[in-house]
DNA sequence: TAAGAAAACTTAATCGATTTAGTCGCTTAA
DNA sequence: TTAAGCGACTAAATCGATTAAGTTTTCTTA
């Protein structure tokens, strides 16, 4: 086992300062060519490479973002972390992945220990507990210490922040639209309770293009269900039930799980899609091919 | 914004040296009781929290691994990265994710990186392109210097690491044996090239389970795809051609994505699954349900 | 009462780097 | 002759923590 190269070291072997050795590996002219190229010559012959935590600590700077999701298998957030560690890596950044399972207590925890140094600043979708606690004073305790932080997908309103986000409302009215402009009249939507941001917006889309063809909004054609990650067993009935006691003409639904399962019970109950019935999804995913 | 806290910081304010406020925040029998209370109030009054880089520096461990994957966008590695997460928090580790992309270079770049002090050790699925040139020598030179480094998923012998792996062959050869079980004398297999140790490994179970029940094997039955992750047009015509020349009873396939499109093109073919032809595939993921 | 022990701190070294502020020998110009 | 200037280094401070070693003050006890 062979232990990492240091200034020390070098210095040492070559019988000069720590500094010299700094100077000369950064071309310093106070240094003469002599020495420079000595001591370039054993360094690289040696692989040199500096400490990057001793670097850190000197910057002030760790060249690292945390990346604080509330979930890792889900091709969304898979595809998010795909984009930000090209990116990172390309200027150097490396990228810390902390996991809060939706969970306030772990979002915070995560936050606190990374902010410790850990990294520079964060990127993060906040956990669904947190967007019903309503409570942030984990995010603004960073952003007063100066940390950058970006939120996407799951926002809120209110933190001084950079903030990635699509245009869920202006999304959900198109594909409703599109279902109203091919004649649909009944068109029901699964989505999920409004403390989600995505719901939420997803479902005002969903109101504004009835509202723009001068549907009535009814409450029955509304399913909101609590999760929107996983669909347990009670949906799944949710979702039957709302199927099988609407004479729907449309399904529009906010994720592609939900609209897997409802093109089942359409099966099911022996409707074709979309000669029976259309169903429309938002989503990203891979599911839906 | 207000900067954090430090022991330095501390000291100043409450008139006494860095290493008194250092002793009495670890509990130190050689600070008394009094002055102890005093610091430890003060500390938790402005929320002091030690600085990890600093830590790291000292205690020269960082607490953090790096994972290295081929990829992220994939049900496999993030069900992998989401185990390693949740072991890693729960004994105070951070997870720094690196993807290679399946290329050797930003495979080695990302090792070389991070084992200049930024992790304790690495937990690594190697890259396609690395297990095709069968260079290792990144991996022995941090083996090299006492870090832990722990293989997954695709794995190769003659390196001094702990591995964790799948029993392939053994998998392979049950789900081959229950086909011909049930009937299958004319079993195809849509596999990956033999350098991708998991297809390898699968291959050889599914020859060892035709060899069990006397089957001789036949090349012609066999297609070696060379990516394993995704699917080309060339891949899809391959399987196409594969399915339609040859009248079989049995398609095995190694993956999800394979037995997606295989499942298509016997659809299409306007046979039905399984009376005409059973399909098994060797999966963890969510596609297949 | 003086020496030794114990209590309560502080100094300084250390981790591995960078950088400012010296130091030392030699040349050059007044 | 001598101060200034320069080239080529080295010493020391710094980042923020820990800890061994040293110092001072107070308390015991013979």
């Amino acid at each position: 086992m062979k232990r990492k190269l240091t200034l020390k070291s070098i210095a040492k072997e070559l019988g000069v300062s720590i500094s010299t050795v700094s100077k000369a590996l950064r071309d310093s002219p106070e240094i003469s060519e002599e020495t420079r190229e000595k001591i370039k010559a054993y360094a690289k012959l040696y692989n040199y490479k500096p400490n990057n935590i001793a670097l850190s600590l000197k910057n002030r700077k760790t060249n690292t973002i945390g990346v604080i999701i509330p979930q890792i298998v889900h091709h969304f957030f898979t595809t998010v972390i795909y984009g930000i560690e090209q990116e990172a890596r390309e200027n150097n950044y490396n990228v810390i992945i902390c996991l809060s399972n939706n969970a306030f207590d772990k979002e915070v925890l995560n936050m606190e220990l990374l902010a410790n140094g850990s990294t520079d600043g964060f990127i993060l979708s906040v956990s669904k507990e947190t967007m019903m606690k309503e409570d942030y004073h984990h995010l603004n305790e960073v952003i007063d210490q100066g940390m950058p932080v970006v939120m996407f997908d799951r926002v809120v309103e209110g933190i001084q922040c950079d903030r990635v986000l699509i245009d869920d409302k202006a999304g959900a009215k198109k594909g409703v639209s599109h279902m109203i402009r091919s004649g649909c009249r009944k068109i029901g939507i699964i989505t999920s309770e409004d403390y989600v941001s995505v719901g939420r917006l997803r479902t005002e889309g969903y109101l504004d293009a009835l509202d723009d063809f001068g549907i009535k909004a009814d409450d029955n054609l509304i399913l909101k269900l609590d999760n929107i990650d996983d669909l347990s067993d009670k949906s799944k009935k949710r979702i039957e039930d709302f199927i099988t006691n609407n004479d729907l003409d449309g399904v529009f639904t906010v994720n592609e799980l939900f609209a897997v399962h409802a093109s089942r019970v359409i099966n099911a109950l022996g409707k074709k899609i979309p000669d029976d019935i259309s169903l429309v999804c938002f989503t990203d995913g891979q599911l839906s091919e």
